[in-house]
DNA sequence: ACGGTAACTGTCCGAACGGTCAGATCTGAC
DNA sequence: GTCAGATCTGACCGTTCGGACAGTTACCGT
């Protein structure tokens, strides 16, 4: 039936993700991806095709959020586009947790990707940088964005025993002392009635 | 002369770290760093029993460093705690950027490592982090010195084109401001005599 | 001079792995 | 029923790579 093979795309994917993860891309093969769907490696290949392509369309996902995010950003500058930045920053950290996992473990792999090669996410990065810095070019400011948003994909892929609330609230805080802009604790606090 | 011999294994890695880093290492063979410096692959293999070695001697010295730190946290406790752990920690990542860059690149490899292996560096991070929460066991403060320790380290992976004083300096401030501990401004920027 | 040890190398090997291909099977439309 | 296209597979291939090994050279103490 079409669900078994359209589903089989997805389960491969599943797999894959999974593996990824606890192995690592270059450490788990094709076979092994294969083996744990029940499939043939043959099989696998009709779907994607080669290796690359399903880190790839793993990736994707965020890839494209990001690329959306940073859109956005462009038109926004100072405070603004600092807050959106890290907001948004952290909203797509915490929804891809397992894909900011298989990023941060693998970065050297993913760096020699076609699509999301080296360059991409290096001028991703810098975009990023100077959208949470509010556009200063202050070393000062820049470094403490890099800081923010380093804690914050660190933090994302090292599976911390909270919950999505309290690390999305805690990421926000932090990173946005971080920077220092202080988030009017009242006003947080009165929003998630919280303290 | 002894000096070529027991220079080979000090010109090995520095091959090895500079490849490493540039091309990853699982994507450097054996063969690549061997032609680097000039000599057989066979050759390699006597100063290095194998692959892994070349990369756990690589990490040695950092390892070393974080582990003496780790030891010297243990009796510490509160904010004295955790400022002495951000300012080793940026100290040691400053010290050994492109080693760290090595680490954060291939952090699925070295995970595999039998001697910094997983479960040494997520103990390690563990610790660093329940010392930079001042031992705090709110989870805001343990996810604000996540953010902290990973920004740091992401920060001092990409190598920014900026100065290490000037790293120093804005690393510093800026993690502790993460953690709310505000370096009274008016005591820093007098100190530094800025702004 | 000589013997031993450390440093070094050419050659070979086995295993792992990504990928190809020709064909088998299944499915749905007509 | 039959045909076309999609799905799936076993078998196979070429390459790469880490590592083993036997042998050679250089060095050094005696």
């Amino acid at each position: 039936m079409a669900r078994t093979s359209s589903g089989l795309h997805e389960r491969l994917l599943a797999s894959a993700l999974r593996l990824f993860v606890s192995r690592g891309f270059r450490g788990t093969s094709l076979a092994d991806i294969a083996a744990d769907v029940g499939c043939s490696k043959a099989s696998l290949l009709y779907h994607f095709s080669n290796k690359e392509a399903i880190l790839t369309e793993l990736l994707m996902p965020v890839g494209n959020e990001v690329f959306d995010l940073d859109a956005r950003l462009a038109e926004l500058d100072g405070e603004e586009a600092a807050v959106t930045a890290i907001q948004s920053f952290v909203g797509i950290t915490l929804r891809f947790r397992r894909e900011i996992k298989l990023l941060f473990d693998n970065l050297a792999d993913v760096s020699c990707l076609p699509d999301l090669g080296v360059e991409a996410i290096d001028g991703i990065r810098d975009r990023l940088i100077d959208a949470v810095a509010g556009r200063s070019t202050d070393p000062r400011d820049r470094i403490a964005a890099s800081i923010a948003l380093g804690g914050i994909f660190a933090t994302g892929a090292a599976d911390l025993p909270y919950d999505d609330r309290t690390l999305r609230e805690a990421l926000l805080t932090g990173a946005l002392r971080t920077l220092g802009l202080g988030p009017d604790r009242a006003g947080l606090d009165s929003e998630l009635g919280k303290n």
